[in-house]
DNA sequence: TTCGAAATTTCATCCAGATCAAGGACTCAT
DNA sequence: ATGAGTCCTTGATCTGGATGAAATTTCGAA
């Protein structure tokens, strides 16, 4: 079924011959170095859990635009995204596409507990991952209760934000929809301590479009109104300064946080 | 901010005083007996870990349309709901509103990782629920592994229910959402061993309404499209007679499963 | 630097579903 | 039974966003 079957380059971790030479803090394996662990479900683990984790994993790269996991593939990894954008989507079998949620380092993939994964994974840009065997995953899982609550609690708050959207897609209209996803990226850009305001889309119109049910013309006129009325300027397409964030919050159609 | 707060009559459970007289399957508490052990979370549960969470349930009841709880009220409780139907509803501050889901006997409510509940539920029917205090079973939780496990399980499958109504209300047209609809509560149904063709509609016109993303007009006329096209008869605007249920897939938009 | 394909924007038109406005049909309390 | 209120349906009209088509802009590769 996979049309051209993704080639990912692939080593394992916790083996690296590294070369560096400074003793004191020498990680044991690169988890310990590893930038967006704090985010990351590998936050809930002792020292010695995540050895544990890190010697069932493999280091894997993915070129842009390239496939990571299908719909309806069977389940067999999951993942810890540790950089670059992924999107993953749904689709009707006549083309129309829903994308369900754009993922950002330190973000967990692919969980399930059915025999197949529910959607298509993609990555938008040039992306790295570290990649865990299901079976060996889920062994650790039982072994670990605060890795498996770790994950109760990313799920939860999944829920949480696909309900959100439930309200985005059913409810709002397309000015409010582009406002409350330009707020969205700047909130999470700023919770990565990443820079969140002349914001970076990763991600080109086509996927906004999906993600919001809209159409990609109805995403660049509602960006040009909102440049027309001084909420913001578009230094390059795949940049956004937000001039008034306030004014984009009323703009949302959200109670105010 | 709760406008009237629900009164809901309360009786501990596994402390009644039975006056059965039939010795050999006497259950120990009613959790044995309860209908929905087996489709709900419960089912992950060692007899003696039956008691243990018996011991911290109180059983409520819920008049039909009463709040079991309020959007942005403070966590308290986890419940389980074991007789009638609830629906979960996030609204926007002009008092649009978004129904994500409706909850059936077996259905599990309330868990959140927050502080506050994140959407309010009603009651569409009079409605029975086993509550439990949030900090007891949390406590159970970290003690049970099988009910964690099934928890995590239970919040993945419902993040899949939740993307495929994303993908339903952002891509699909009014005819194709509400064949949709109606053949998830067909299937529901008979998953629940209930009747699956004269399906019964427990809400109404605008609780479909805003859970598809339409109005009640537009529910009505695409109701009355499917009639006309005879895939579907309406003895009562709360009872729907699927006559070609494969023919209604068709019109799902979805693959055919 | 220039070229060419792809992405984005812009413009004109259309239509599915919303809105506005009555009618009917249940339902339940009297 | 009866009537009043609610829920559901039907009809007429409007409109936000889709569709179709084409100009621009962007950007990587030669």
């Amino acid at each position: 079924m996979p049309p051209d079957k993704l080639i990912m380059t692939s080593s394992q971790v916790g083996r690296g011959t590294e070369t560096d030479t400074i003793r004191p803090p020498r990680p044991r394996n690169p988890c310990h170095a590893c930038d967006v662990r704090e985010m990351s479900v590998c936050s809930s683990l002792e020292p010695a859990e995540l050895d544990r984790l890190s010697a069932i994993a493999s280091k894997v790269t993915v070129d842009a635009r390239a496939t990571i996991i299908y719909e309806g593939e069977e389940a067999d990894n999951v993942f810890n995204l540790t950089l670059g954008t992924v999107r993953l989507s749904k689709m009707l079998p006549d083309g129309r596409r829903q994308i369900t949620g754009f993922l950002f380092p330190g973000d967990f993939l692919g969980l399930v507990f059915t025999e197949t994964y529910g959607y298509t994974a993609e990555a938008v840009t040039a992306v790295s991952l570290c990649r865990f065997p299901r079976w060996k995953f889920e062994a650790l899982l039982s072994k670990f209760p605060h890795l498996e609550k770790r994950l109760l609690s990313i799920a939860s708050n999944e829920l949480m934000a696909a309900q959100d959207q439930m309200l985005l897609l059913g409810r709002k209209s397309s000015q409010e929809k582009v406002a409350s996803f330009l707020l969205m990226l700047s909130r999470r850009a700023a919770r990565h301590g990443l820079p969140d305001n002349p914001i970076d889309l990763p991600m080109n119109r086509a996927d906004i479009a999906d993600y919001l049910g809209l159409t990609t013309e109805t995403v660049s006129r509602a960006l040009k109104r909102l440049h027309k009325n001084g909420l913001l300027t578009l230094p390059s397409p795949s940049q956004v300064a937000l001039l008034q964030p306030e004014a984009l919050e009323e703009l949302t159609g959200d109670d105010l946080p």
